[in-house]
Formats: structure tokens, sequence, C-alpha cells
DNA sequence: CAATTAGTACTGACTAGTTAGTCCTAATTT
DNA sequence: AAATTAGGACTAACTAGTCAGTACTAATTG
């Protein structure tokens, strides 16, 4: 007895184990049996509770993007107790910490799917591209209000710096994950702030 | 008659073929099935030139690594006849060209490859880390030597500058692939090269 | 109160197609 | 004679997805 406790958790788990292969594996080489095997549920649970691989990757980034966006860019750029320059810092911190615990494997869920799957899926395509926006735009917002209180250049662009960021953000883990150093991580946030502020 | 002239050509049909499809749909999603029929070329004749579905896209990525460096890296950040400014200015004008031309599909291919493969394959991941560390190294000479001659700030450390504007233009070709749009290449282009002069 | 129905979660067996790669012989080209 | 290509049969593992049916619980009905 005892080892028919997984009753309504089939989901759950999937969800969880799903949610590190496609980080790992990207979404494509990561098969359905695997997922399968690695959270021990049935393919005929998995189609109970998913009409399709693609249903579930979906669901899985529009759970990775909310999570991102309340624990990660509420609580740093748009967190307006602290001052803007404090904020971004707060940011590349987070980044940094997370991409560490990684040993620079993975690299960002979200760019590595944008890659993979832009081209060949427009839910995909739309999602990301979306919630890149509203990144970069929070980016903005914090810039503007830092130039306004005095924490950067007033004459920088807050438009074209905050996509600026965002690029150089995504590049820099691209090439954390390839070079297996965090070094283009941290040097990317350093300069950047750097450049922000005046001489 | 006329449709048996193919001979001798198998090897370089299945090398073009196959640097497109990697490209557009990545190294794992492609099959050799896949390329076999778009390049009319048998199984056993593929088997006979390349030893296997790896070996083959080594040899590509070493081969676009290669016409990459003597086509764009040498012509333009390293062409010494004009200035510094000029040269990133050229290189950032041949990247934009390559991705319009593309109409945003794609990407670049060393990233795509980078982000898919550095994770599962050492030998994917030391070339692409050696090769970028080149095209670092290539930026870091045309930013000191732009300094050197006055183009350029002379409080920006020429090294961290480089690894900031590869990022930047890697993230930047992502977004562009996930936005479908210029813009990013652009803005990225035009902000860094006002950022490296004087105000 | 007993019988039925509906909804949720789950199972094992199955299909039809694809994957990289092997093996062999015979023909053709240089 | 050596290199290259054609043609095809084949393997073993893997691919996403289907299907009919079981087990249990809660609500509904006669």
């Amino acid at each position: 007895m005892g080892d028919k406790i997984k009753v309504r958790k089939s989901k759950e788990k999937v969800i969880e184990v799903a949610t590190g292969l496609f980080h790992r594996k990207g979404y494509q080489p990561t098969s359905v049996d695997e997922i399968l095997e690695r959270s021990g549920v049935k393919k005929s649970t998995f189609y109970y509770h998913f009409k399709s691989k693609e249903e579930l990757a979906l669901k899985i980034l529009d759970m990775r993007i909310e999570e991102f966006e309340s624990d990660v860019i509420s609580k740093t750029l748009c967190e307006t107790s602290i001052s803007p320059k404090n904020r971004l810092h707060k940011f590349y911190e987070r980044v940094k910490a997370f991409h560490q615990s990684l040993k620079c494997y993975e690299g960002c869920p979200f760019g590595n799917l944008a890659i993979e799957m832009s081209d060949i899926n427009e839910k995909f395509r739309t999602r990301l591209s979306a919630f890149f926006k509203r990144w970069e735009e929070a980016i903005e917002s914090c810039i503007r209000e830092g130039i306004e209180n005095g924490d950067f250049r007033s004459d920088i662009n807050p438009t074209l710096a905050a996509g600026l960021i965002l690029s150089q953000l995504e590049g820099a883990i691209m090439m954390a994950k390839t070079y297996k150093t965090l070094d283009p991580l941290a040097n990317g946030a350093q300069t950047v702030l750097k450049l922000l502020q005046l001489a």
C-alpha cells in the first residue's frame, strides 16, 4: 500500500517535469514520451489533461511569463519604493543569480523559445513578442524616471536605451551559455549601468 | 536525357541544402531524410561522403565561420584602409542587409546553434565559443584603434565594449526574429555608435 | 433511500509515421 | 583501377497521438 497516492497529481507533475525539459532541451527535442517517463504519468492520462504537446508548452510558457513578470519585473524594475538606478541594479543581480544557479546552462527560457519557435509557430511568437514588448516598457519607464530624478544622463532616449538593454541582456545570456562563464552577463550589466550615468 | 547531370555534385548539393535547413530549422529538427529528399541524393551516397549527420553539421559550421570571418569581419571590422568608426558602421550595415534579405526570418546561424547545442554537444560549443571570442577581439581592436585616432571616447574599456557590442548584436537579431522587424537591429546599431562617441 | 447519471482521473494496447544509420549489389564516371 | 552514384531493403528505436474501457466520487432522480 501507499503507492497509489498519485491521485489528482498527474497534471501538476507533468507541468513541473515538462517545464524543466523544455528549458533544458527546447520544445521540439523534448518528446512526450520522455516527459511521461520522468513524471511517471501514462500517455492516456497526459492526453486526458492536454490536447497536445503544443497546448502543454503554450500553457507552460504563459505560466513562466506570468511568474517572471510578477516575481522579477514587478519586484525590481517596477519597484517604485527604491531608486531607478537601484531598481536596474537589483534586476541585473536577480538575472545573474538565476544563471549562476544554473551554472550557465539552459539559458533564458524565453530567448531560447523565441529562437526555436518564432519562425515556425505564430502562437509562440505572438506571446513572446508581446512579453518582450512589456519587458522593454518596464525598462523604459525605469530609465525615464531615472532621468527625471537625476540617476541617469538626460541625453539618452529611454525607448532606444530600453531596447538596447533587453537585447544586450538576451545576447549576454546566450554568450554565457556558450562560453560557460557568467562574465558576459556581469560585464554587460556593469557597462550598461556605467553608460547610463554621467561621466 | 539531361536529368543525370548530377555527377560528382552530390556532396556539394547536400552541403548547400543542409546549410539552408540547419539555418532555418536548427540542427536537431532537420532530418537526414529531408536533406536527402531536397537534394535528390540517395542515403547510401550521403553516408559515403559523411560518416554522420553530426559530421556534416560540424563541417558546415566550420565553413560558415570561415566564410563569415573572411567575407564580413575581414572586410568591415578589420578593413584598416577605412576609419574605425566607418568600419563599425559598415559592419552593422552588412549585418542589417543580411537580415533584411531574410525578412527577419532564420536569425543568426551562429547564435541559433549556440543556444541549441552549447549544453548538449561540446564539439559545437568549443567551435562557437572560439569563434565568438575572435569576433569580440576584432571588435575590440577596432574600438581600440578608434580611441587612439579620436573616433571614440577615451573613457571606454575596449574589451568590455566589444563584449557588449557582440551581445547586443546577437540579442537584437533574436528580437528582430521575434518581432519580425529590423528595428531592434537598426536602433541598436544607432545607439551603440552614438554611445561610443563624444557627446 | 436506492438507483441512476455525470464528471473526473486514469490505464493499457494500439496506430501510423519518422528517426539515424547499415548493408549490399550494380552501374557509372574520371 | 579508383572514386562516385543509384537503388533498395532493412533495423531498432522513437514520434505524437488515439481509443475503448475502468475506477471512483458526487449530484440527481424515482
